[in-house]
Parts: structure tokens; C-alpha cells; sequence
DNA sequence: TGAACTCGTGGGAACGTTACCACGGTGATT
DNA sequence: AATCACCGTGGTAACGTTCCCACGAGTTCA
């Protein structure tokens, strides 16, 4: 049976010193002479001490456990990110308490309720809506992620450029020849959505496109969801090659699924734009070209910012991570003229 | 600025009682007038009174963390046992601290002992190797994941019945006249392999197949992995349709990208098996044909089996989740000598 | 009627650590 | 030579909760 774990006063016992001085050098302060910061070490190593975090939380305030809040672990972007940051909380000897809030508002709730009740140092939250009450009531430190930021200006956040992504993705769209590309977007109830559509306006009054005439579908942000967005934009009237923008990979996946169960073909019959860079882009038929997040970078940026929040250090504000363009099969070059030849070049 | 946090000392007061009372009423123990319950909670209610894990942890041992420790939370099929695991944890009021160790050595073990610092209740662990001695210093109560319990028939473990998938898998490849299948199989150092392999031995032998004659590949887990096995299948001699079971979803995506690259079409070509069921595999061209492990389900029943673990309890032995065929269109029906027809009706 | 038992309550100790203060010793400054 | 500052050290008090024990009041039983 497992027998009691060593404590601080057993080293001290072993060394010879009391638990003050042990304490002071397993914490590595300076006060301490070699001597004896030498002699507790041994100590420590002989009864195999491990330092009890929760009384350090317990006395000095600090647990060494972060929270992070995403919408849902098992989205493959919302995995790197959380890998990122558990990678960047491991190398600050920090641990990461991992919760989906599914984006229902009462699981965020009581999520932010065990993380204030397991006293972490500090969270990073993707919160579900704009709601203020609860993220003011956190009470504790934390940085957002996500492009719900802006709602909250006071609060330190990172996220993906999204002026400089859709700027990215558009240009990509017309330097191909799609002047008028439709739109797939998220719930109406995402802030992300309105991030997103408001930015493709500006950019497509930049160029000289009139945004109300584009094609426009709504959609959970699921591969299911960007079928059945694809299928009604299939069902509307057009002329000649569809190019489609999706505001997310795993819909722009399921729009391609449509495609093919339409009978049309992508990309010579549609041409699709996506929006994350989820690994799973790389393997689908075509590959999809996508305006790619770096979500571990946000990820590791995130807790960066939580370190720096939580020591009180002035707050980095607003951080934005360049997107980039990854070109894979799944847009017509109709630019030369020639969609066939376009297409296959798609299979390189 | 944030003021200090009430105690059950203040709730105490407020409600006119002793601390040992008030803790009796919120704790929920039975005896406790009615009258003094209520009085106590609405006194902590109205001090906006949320209990301290880490003086509860410090005191009574149990802190209502579990850890989680996975070889990548990017790797779909682990985010979904993580996310399986996470919702049951947190319907008991537990929370998770989830560390990926990426299949390195020394990792698993600092994020072991830091488990064992944060004084977590328990943990789940999908080992990298079948090294005895880090789990055996673990000290905690732990349940095992993945294909790897076998290696330690003393502890409990939950993961999926490879024998039965195996099975699922031989059984539909026969039955679509692929009696001589190939093999992408994951690194020699993992347990996993090893246990597929034997396994997938004996269903041959039972079907009159000899294994030895079967062409077998190796490779990472990962979609590259695939991707250079199937390559080097390729490059073997070989008459007539050929078939391949993947030891993973992954590989069998990436394998399915070798098969285009090198110009030959799956399923007409090529028939390519995978296994795991990432939801991946349902957008790829061809929808990918695979035996998918529950992986939710593990994390739930891992969960589960952890928290008995913890209470002592009678240990659930091992636990074998059964996996199921899901048919999408990435193997040919050469059984109806149609192999043409037999393609497209993958399709659908 | 007194002993034994139950029930709700309160006081104190304990969990393991760090923060704080006081102490003695040493070296530098007045 | 007396004062001061500094350094390493040890003792003690927290941190917030639960556990254990004791106490008084009420109830039951002999």
C-alpha cells in the first residue's frame, strides 16, 4: 500500500536544517549557503521528495494550472491550438486544464466556475457569445483567443489577423479570375461571423465588388453544415463557374461533398476557398486550398500573454497572427482562359 | 483591484454558525438541522462563497483533478478519447489536465511527475513504451489506454477490441474477394504494432491465408507515414487488384494520396482499409472504408473505470470496446467479377 | 430516576508549504 | 569601540478546508 510522500520537514529532518532553510533551497532562493542548499538537494533526492503544489497554492497564491476554455477539443484547429498551449505551459512548469464548452453558454459558465474553484493562476477563453457579465465576474486573469476579441478592447486576446487572412484569401480568389465569389459562413450567433463578413465587404469595396450581389449561405461550423450551405448555393441560379469562400475548412470540406454529390466536380465545375488549415485539408479530393490560422502559434502567444497578465506586466493588448495562404487543388485558374488545363494543374 | 475571496469563515458568520457547520451544510453531510443548511447556503450565496479545491485537496487528499496523458491531442482519434474523458469528468465535478508526450520517453515523465506535484486523484495514461518502472513509480491510481494494456495485465485498462476489429476488417476484405491483403503498419517500437499484428496472424491463419507471404510495410502514424509505405508497396511486383489494411486512419489517407500520385485510382486500382474512424476518413475521394475504435467511448469508460480505481473498488480487469465497420467507398468489390461496377458503387 | 444513546453543534488540530519576523554572527562604517 | 547593515538561519503564523473529539440537550430504556 502506498505509504505517506515525503514533505518538506522529512528532507529538513535529513539535512540537518530546519524546513525554513530546506524550503528556501528547493525554491531556489539566493539566501541560502551553498553548504546547505547542497546538502538539502541530496536529502530531497535520498527520500525522494516531490514538492506539493497544492500547498504551495495554498500559501503563496500560486497553483501552476492554467485554464483553457475552447468550443470544442476534437475541432482539429481548436487541437493545435490547445497543443500549443500546453506545450508553452509545460516549458513554464505550468499545467493546462483542458475544457469544450460545445458553445453552450451554461457549460462555459460552470467551466469558469471549476477554474476559479481550482484556483488556476489564469485562463485562456474562447468565450461561446458577447457576453461580458460572465468574463467580467471570472475574477481571475485571463487573455481570450478567437476573433470574439474585439468585443472586448480592454482585455489583452490573440488571435488570427482576419483582415490580413481575408486580404490574403481574396487576392488569391482574383488573381484565379473569381470576381464574384460566393460566401459560406458560420451562425448568424458567432461573433467570428460578423468579424469575417464585415472584413470581406471592406475588401471587396477595395476591389470594386458589391458584396450585396454575392451568394451567401449560413451553416454550423461542421463539415454537415457546409454541405447543406453548399447544396442551396448549388440550387440557385448561376451562370458559368462557382467560386465559394468558406469560413471554415471543415465546411469548405463538406462543401466539396456536395459538389461531388451533385454530379460537378471541383475544382472545374466549382472552385473552393477555405478558411483554418486543419491537417485534414491535405488529404481531401482536391486538396483544398485554404487561408491557413496558426493556431499553435496561438496557442504558445496565448499563454505568453496570460504570463504577462498574471504577473501584472502592461498588457501586450490585442495580438494578431499573420494567416497564410496554402495552395492545394481546389480552384480553377480561370484566369488563362483555358479551365481545363487549370484543373488538372490542381493535381500537381 | 480584486479583493480577497470569501472563506467558509465568512459564510460561517454570516449564517450565524461555526465554520465546522457551515462546512457540514455546503459539504451536503446529513447532520445538520434543515434550518441551519438553509441559513448557511444562503449566506453563501449571498458572499458569493465558491469553495477552495486546494484547502479541500490540502485536507482531505482528494483534489478532483484527473490526468490525461496522450501520445498527441492534434491526433484526431486521441481528441476524441480526450474529449470522451473530458465530459465524463466533468459530470462528476472533476477536471482534466491533459498533457501530450509525443511519444517521447522523458516527457511522459515529467508530465507523470508533474501529475503526481498538482496531487491529481488519478490518472489516464496511454504509455509510449512498455517500460514498467515510470508506471510503476507513478504511485497514484491509474487506468490504462490503447492497445498497450496488455503489457500490464495487473492494472485495469480500457481500450478496443483489436481481436473483434481485426476480425471486422478481415472478414469485409474476404467478403469483397481481397483474400491476400497487404499491410501498413505503424513503427516497430510500439506496442500497438505488435498487437495488431499478431492478431491480424491469427485471422489469416483461421482463413487458410499465409501471412508470411503478405506484403508489409512500416511507417509513422501519421499521414507521411502512410504516404512513403504505400509508396514502397507500390514498387513491389504484383499482379491484379491490390489491397491494403492500414494500421491507422492516417496512414491510410496518406497511402490513398500514393496511390493518386503514382496515377492509379482507388478503389479501382487500389483498395486501401483503414482503421480508427477519424472523421476525416468521411471527406476524403473516396470516403474512406475503415473499422473505427470508439474513441469517446473509451474516454468515458476510462473515466469511469478511473474513478473506481480510485475508490478502491474492485478493478475492472481489462476493458475491450468493441469497434465497428464503417463503409465508405475505398474498397473495390472484385467478389461480383464487376470490379468497373463494384467502383462506383463506392460512390454512393 | 439515572444510565446510555443519539443528534446537532463548536473548538481545535491537521494537511504542507511559504511569508514574516527575530536572532546571532560577521564585516564595514562612524 | 560602538553602531549599523547584512546575511544565513530557525521559529511561528498563516492559507482554507475537513476530520476528530467533546459537549450539552434531548430521548429512550431499564
Amino acid at each position: 500500500m502506498q505509504r505517506r510522500r515525503p514533505t518538506i520537514i522529512d528532507v529538513a529532518r535529513k539535512a540537518g536544517v530546519s524546513k525554513s532553510t530546506a524550503g528556501r533551497a528547493l525554491s531556489g532562493a539566493s539566501n541560502v549557503t551553498d553548504e546547505a542548499r547542497a546538502r538539502v538537494l541530496d536529502a530531497a533526492r535520498a527520500v525522494g521528495y516531490e514538492r506539493n503544489d497544492l500547498a504551495v497554492g495554498m500559501r503563496s497564491g500560486r497553483t501552476g494550472l492554467l485554464g483553457l476554455v475552447i468550443p470544442d477539443i476534437t475541432n482539429p484547429f481548436w487541437a493545435e491550438v490547445a497543443r500549443g498551449a500546453q506545450d508553452r505551459a509545460v516549458e513554464n512548469e505550468a499545467s493546462l486544464l483542458v475544457f469544450s464548452s460545445d458553445w453552450d453558454h451554461s457549460r462555459e459558465a460552470s467551466h469558469l466556475r471549476a477554474l476559479r474553484q481550482a484556483r488556476v493562476d489564469g485562463a485562456i477563453i474562447n468565450p461561446v457569445a458577447d457576453n461580458f457579465d460572465d468574463l467580467d465576474r471570472f475574477g481571475l486573469p485571463f487573455v481570450l483567443i478567437g476573433s470574439s476579441a474585439e468585443r472586448f478592447p480592454a482585455t489583452s486576446s490573440v488571435g488570427s489577423d482576419i483582415a490580413q487572412a481575408v486580404r490574403l484569401g481574396m487576392d488569391h480568389l482574383v488573381s484565379k479570375g473569381h470576381h464574384a465569389p460566393a460566401l459560406i459562413l458560420g451562425p448568424k450567433s458567432r461573433i467570428a461571423r460578423a468579424r469575417f463578413l464585415r472584413t470581406f465587404h471592406e475588401h471587396c469595396v477595395e476591389r470594386d465588388i458589391d458584396p450585396a450581389a454575392l451568394p451567401m449561405e449560413d451553416g454550423e461550423y461542421t463539415v454537415e453544415g457546409g454541405r447543406t450551405a453548399m447544396m442551396r448555393l448549388l440550387q440557385r441560379d448561376r451562370v458559368g463557374h462557382l467560386a465559394v469562400f468558406a469560413a471554415n475548412d471543415l465546411m469548405a470540406l463538406g462543401a466539396m461533398v456536395a459538389v461531388r454529390e451533385a454530379g460537378l466536380r471541383c475544382p472545374e465545375d466549382v472552385s473552393i476557398l477555405g478558411f483554418d488549415g486543419i491537417p485534414a485539408g491535405a488529404f481531401s479530393w482536391p486538396g483544398l486550398t485554404t487561408v491557413a490560422k496558426p493556431g499553435r502559434e496561438i496557442g504558445v502567444r496565448a499563454v505568453d500573454c496570460l504570463f504577462d497578465e498574471i504577473a501584472g506586466r502592461p498588457e501586450h493588448g490585442r495580438v494578431f497572427m499573420p494567416c497564410r495562404l496554402i495552395e492545394r487543388g481546389s480552384l480553377a485558374d480561370l484566369s488563362l482562359n483555358q479551365p481545363r488545363r487549370a484543373a488538372s494543374s490542381g493535381r500537381g
